[in-house]
DNA sequence: CCTACCGATCGGTAGG
DNA sequence: CCTACCGATCGGTAGG
């Protein structure tokens, strides 16, 4: 009944119905939640959920443009934050890394939607994201121009797969991390080391 | 009735379940699929599937089975092939690529699994990858001592970035090939030129 | 490999 | 936001 902090946090039920959908779409797919899960989870009845949310489909494309919306806030903040020019690149990845694995479901979420709806994953990422993309573009065009950057790197392409590797480390984290040292995951310590190093030994001109 | 060529290609029933099965698994997912859907691609009823795996859970152990299978006979066979020594890690590498893009849906199958189960598909890649794995990592420090390799490479998790990127590259293709050029889809040229490029520039030593 | 069938659960509606 | 309910589909069984 409380209006007072009414869009403070999470406290809404439609808020937090889109955070446990976000969690057990990732974990468990989306075909492989059922309404009824989110609803127990959220603690509520399902017909209160298609209350909120017409349809489950209507559901998942709200859980993925709050994604979205977190995205297009964080992302200018991320390239504007760092100082230097030199290591504005490598530092953006490193926000984008860390914006991944503060909640590893998003990383999760967003490799099940390019696997499950490439076509339509396209048109938001194209919408949403692309522009960023060409605006590092250009800068990483400028910076091989000057000799910072190998001539041999090719932008666009570079990029794709600098995110590629970003999202497909933490969302396969638990797995891998297992692999290169004996915990079976969290934190992935050397891995992440490895994909900045990997990151940047590919990008920065030898020195002659 | 025939029993002639019963276990020459991919004529068994058996064997088509297992490949309508991977099909299936690998675009809609494990919980996207019924067993009504994959004996209607196979051209049988429902309960005949039952009679040749005991039950879902038993076909996907199945599917993913036939893929380790063959993952064990064409990885020795691609470290071997690559004649000189310089080349023999992106040959194999190469070869890595192509056993994905001969048919995506081993590289997207290979991604839901991590994805929907860290734990068992860890064990299942321990078990089958690891040793191979642990054979390029001793390979890879030894061309790090030789010089030829950069000596902050951090061996285990540069294999295991290596695989993120392969796999991760071939699983989401469709959709961030259309990012970095105007086709939608297919071959993704530049994108795998430049995943090789990435892996050898991180790789090896500058020259003095 | 098929027909016939089952209990359980699915997404969603009616109506308040 | 709830109770009551629906047709459709799910994985799987019986029995041949």
């Amino acid at each position: 009944m409380k209006e007072i902090d009414q869009g403070a946090e999470h406290n809404t039920v439609k808020e937090r119905i889109l955070k446990e959908a976000l969690r057990l779409f990732s974990e468990k797919g989306f075909e492989g939640t059922s309404l009824q899960a989110i609803a127990d989870a959220v603690g509520i009845q399902k017909p209160s959920l298609i209350y909120h949310f017409p349809s489950k489909e209507n559901l998942r494309q709200n859980v993925v443009e709050s994604l979205i919306v977190y995205w297009k806030n964080e992302l200018p903040r991320m390239l504007t934050t760092s100082q230097d020019d030199s290591n504005r690149l490598v530092s953006t990845m490193t926000s984008l890394v860390n914006f991944f694995m503060e909640d590893v479901n998003r990383a999760r979420l967003v490799v099940r939607e390019m696997i499950d709806r490439p076509e339509e994953t396209f048109s938001v990422l194209n919408e949403h994201v692309s522009p960023w993309t060409r605006l590092i573009g250009d800068y990483l065009r400028m910076g091989q121009q000057g000799g910072i950057y190998k001539k041999d790197v090719d932008p666009n392409a570079y990029i794709v797969q600098v995110m590629v590797m970003v999202v497909g480390t933490v969302a396969m984290g638990t797995v891998i991390s297992g692999m290169v040292s004996a915990s079976t995951d969290i934190s992935h310590g050397p891995l992440i080391k490895e994909l900045v190093r990997i990151v940047q030994a590919s990008l920065y001109a030898d020195k002659k």
